[in-house]
DNA sequence: AGCACGCCGACT
DNA sequence: GTCGGCGTGCTC
């Protein structure tokens, strides 16, 4: 240790600014007091250029290459312990080079976001004026000297004009520049008042005290009772004393305030009670059990696929295999999708593990967020349950990582870094030594084959735990309906089942993948259908607040909707399609008296709302339970005896090679909501396409016949998990241009990657959403075999492309290992 | 990515 | 002459 800090003169460091010419490490000076008190992994704030950014220490150096002239000295610490351990820095280098993103990315996305600190610079009059001003040196001075200090750089995109003018006068010194870091999230600290003297000197010296001193009395023998300390503010409104009383008890020294950090606790006074107890496992279970107990005991990386079915009970596998690998002193992650990570589902984990387990998830604010990440990285808890994100939970003595609904595609990450949550898993797990557990219902095809191809284990829960037959799953053929003239939403089938349901105060859910009104609106008179103006889609018809209005579900436009043809004046314009809010009223319309709770991004928007819906539905406040995807997971209510599909098409008409898996997968967790307890279930699934075999195999539930003719399809069509696929964009304004910079990288690549067997590089096409936000994008799709032969190829077309996009104001991204192809 | 600098055509 | 727009280069 001693020679380690003898030698921590620089530290090398990697700053947060998101560039490639800036994404390396530079070189700071240590200040001799901080030496040794600078470890690895700290974030620190370093001036850079004529900024002041945060940056994050990675490794010490004696010497470097810099000239010592340019070296300056970090300016502070930012934690008093370092935020990212030894572990993380390597896995935001590999983070790196396996999704082609800066350096500051891959660490943005290993720690909480609300620790970022912000620095901005400020400019405010100094007082002092110079007797030489132009107009508009006095006019900047006026404005001042009248509105305050103003941000820098907003001041400037307001006034553009007022670059110069105001360099001379931060050169004559009449104006100050003034750097303010906002640090971000800290500790929260509480006052509390603590007593400073045991009871007996305490009675003794209250004796003596005035006699009209009562409130001081009141107040001393307040916090006695209450254990010799309490928060100030209880204290002050128990008692109703006001702050002199306590400075008067201060000042004799009976008393002293003390600044405490209180944790934000997101699950304040609730789960304290006892502990729910383990399950007894059925046989299956506990062999699943006892195949993932062999893995973890080997300390060597492994991972298995838990496929069971819906009700299968893997939820008490995993807590149990936790239970044991945390009794080892080892800790566990468990990723849910966020959408189904439900109050339901963190309950289940806080009633069998309380305070031993931190929760990560999107509706936790910044404060809360930051306090469950610190209680993982002190290793206060062993236990992580959390979203994608959670996959960084800063552990250090990782044993267990399950990733339950496996073949969610919200696993992968939209912006950059593009990773996958699968792949950071295996990452860690190999580094720890851990055990990676990929449990679903209905696997990824990936996945599934590699257990195929023994490539990791398989341990199969054949049957539900209560010995309950799945849900009998009927179809309806849509376009039967239709010839026989219904054309209504509901099939006669359907409209049958309801009535029979709210005849006999039962609950249902009603499945729609498609919220607002109506998916597109139409002129019959000249055929011209509402578009985004800049993004290639139909707007959306919704209702909000009664008004009518059409929504761009891509980028947020919004117009009114007028009752005539902008094209044509016809009045004949009409909605197509049906949304979630148009199946409600149309509900409301057909069966008068019941009751609808609609869940879907436009009734969740606000804090607590996504809970407040379903606690109402629980409470059976509501018989039909109306929502889209975010209702198709993790729920369980015992009331349920029907589940009804309006269209099981919708996913399966998206035009990615994954639609068939997604229908598969949505319509068996669908109906995997019903029948789970005593009352019997069914199942009513409406398609216009009755005989596709993902609509076949999702009825009898039959996941074994669909992979194998999935897969068969992915095969013939080289498709994942036969090759891996690379996806760039790009993006422009002009069409031309776009194609021009798709075609550019096509042509790189194909000079990289010669006649390589290996590789298949696509033509460039225009992307499925062939417009978005004003630009048209085309993409540029490469598969290949082995990701290490191609990466540096990969990364020399992608810097090569992008360096082009720039020149004509275009956009290029890359998405490493694609899941999706819009 | 920011930010400053410096060049150059368009105005008082 | 100066103003304002934009390309270029640097950041330990």
């Amino acid at each position: 240790v001693s020679v380690q800090q003898a030698r921590r003169y620089l530290a090398e460091v990697i700053v947060d600014v998101n560039a490639r010419e800036t994404d390396r490490a530079y070189h700071y000076a240590i200040p001799e007091e901080w030496r040794e008190r600078v470890f690895i992994g700290m974030r620190v704030l370093v001036p850079f250029g004529p900024r002041r950014v945060e940056g994050y220490i990675v490794s010490f150096a004696q010497e470097s290459e810099t000239p010592a002239d340019k070296i300056r000295p970090i300016l502070r610490l930012l934690d008093d312990y370092p935020a990212l351990t030894p572990e993380l820095i390597e896995l935001s280098e590999w983070l790196c080079e396996r999704y082609l993103c800066t350096r500051a990315q891959a660490v943005q996305a290993l720690l909480p976001g609300g620790m970022r600190l912000r620095s901005t610079l400020v400019l405010e009059a100094s007082g002092k004026i110079p007797q030489a001003l132009d107009r508009q040196e006095r006019e900047i001075l006026a404005y001042l000297d009248h509105q305050g200090p103003q941000v820098k750089t907003e001041l400037l995109n307001h006034h553009p004009s007022w670059r110069r003018p105001l360099a001379r006068l931060l050169e004559k010194g009449a104006v100050r520049e003034r750097y303010v870091e906002q640090t971000g999230v800290k500790e929260k600290r509480v006052t509390y008042a603590v007593l400073k003297m045991d009871k007996e000197t305490l009675l003794e010296k209250l004796d003596r005290l005035q006699a009209n001193a009562f409130k001081q009395k009141e107040v001393a023998l307040w916090l006695l009772q209450h254990g010799g300390s309490a928060r100030l503010r209880d204290l002050l409104a128990a008692t109703k004393a006001s702050r002199s009383t306590v400075a008067a008890l201060r000042q004799r020294g009976i008393l002293e305030l003390e600044q405490r950090e209180e944790r934000r606790n997101p699950y304040e006074g609730r789960f304290s009670g006892e502990r729910e107890k383990k399950l007894v496992l059925t046989p299956a279970q506990a062999r699943a059990y006892s195949a993932i107990m062999d893995m973890l005991k080997t300390r060597q990386a492994h991972t298995a696929l838990l496929q069971g079915v819906t009700g299968s009970g893997k939820t008490e596998v995993y807590l149990q295999a936790i239970e044991a690998c945390v009794q080892t002193g080892r800790q566990a992650i468990v990723l849910v999708p966020e959408i189904a990570l439900t109050p339901q589902m963190v309950e289940r984990f806080k009633r069998r593990f309380g305070d031993e387990v931190a929760v990560l998830h999107s509706r936790l604010s910044p404060g809360e967020r930051y306090d469950e990440w610190r209680r993982i990285r002190r290793g206060e808890v062993g236990i992580a349950v959390g979203a994608r994100s959670a996959v960084f939970a800063p552990f250090e003595r990782l044993g267990l990582i399950i990733i339950d609904e496996e073949h969610e595609l919200s696993y992968k990450q939209e912006e950059n870094p593009k990773y996958h949550a699968r792949e950071v898993a295996y990452f860690r797990a190999l580094y720890h030594g851990a055990t990676v557990v990929l449990g679903s219902a209905t696997p990824s095809l990936e996945v599934r084959f590699a257990a195929a191809k023994g490539r990791i284990s398989h341990i199969v829960l054949p049957e539900r735990v209560n010995q309950r037959a799945l849900p009998p799953v009927e179809i309806v053929d849509m376009r039967a309906e239709l010839r026989q003239g219904n054309r209504s939403i509901f099939s006669r089938r359907l409209y049958e089942a309801i009535t029979e349901k709210l005849a006999r105060r039962e609950q249902m859910i009603l499945f729609l993948n498609r919220r607002g009104y109506a998916t597109f609106i139409l002129c019959r008179a000249c055929g011209y259908v509402a578009r985004c103006p800049s993004c290639d889609v139909s707007l959306t018809y919704h209702y909000l607040n009664s008004l009518p209005i059409l929504r761009c579900h891509y980028c947020g436009h919004a117009e009114e909707a007028v009752g005539r043809c902008p094209e044509c004046g016809s009045p004949h314009i009409r909605n197509f399609g049906t949304g979630t809010q148009k199946v409600e009223e149309e509900l409301l319309r057909q069966f008068p008296g019941a009751r609808v709770i609609r869940m879907d991004v436009d009734t969740t928007a606000t804090k607590g709302s996504h809970e407040r819906l379903l606690r109402s539905f629980g409470r059976r406040e509501g018989d039909i339970l109306l929502g889209t995807q975010m209702i198709a997971k993790g729920l369980d209510f015992p009331g349920v005896t029907l589940v009804g599909i309006l269209t099981a098409d919708t996913s399966l008409n998206l035009p990615d090679f994954r639609a068939a898996e997604r229908t598969f997968q949505l319509l068996t967790q669908v109906a995997g909501r019903v029948g789970r307890h005593e009352a019997p279930g069914e199942v009513i699934l409406q398609t216009y396409h009755p005989e596709h075999y993902a609509i076949q195999d999702a009825v009898v539930q039959d996941y074994e016949r669909f992979f194998q003719k999935e897969i068969q399809i992915r095969r013939s069509l080289d498709y994942p998990p036969f090759w891996e696929m690379t996806v760039f964009t790009a993006a422009h304004e002009l069409q031309e241009e776009a194609f021009r910079l798709a075609k550019e990288t096509e042509r790189w690549l194909r000079r990289s990657f010669a006649d390589d067997p290996d590789v298949i590089i696509h033509e460039a096409t225009a992307a499925p959403l062939s417009r978005l936000q004003g630009r048209y994008r085309f993409h540029q799709v490469i598969k290949y075999k082995s990701y290490r032969k191609v990466k540096k190829e990969l990364l020399a077309a992608y810097l090569h492309a992008r360096a082009k996009a720039r020149k004509v104001d275009g956009m290029l991204t890359v998405d490493v290992n694609a899941q999706m192809v819009l």
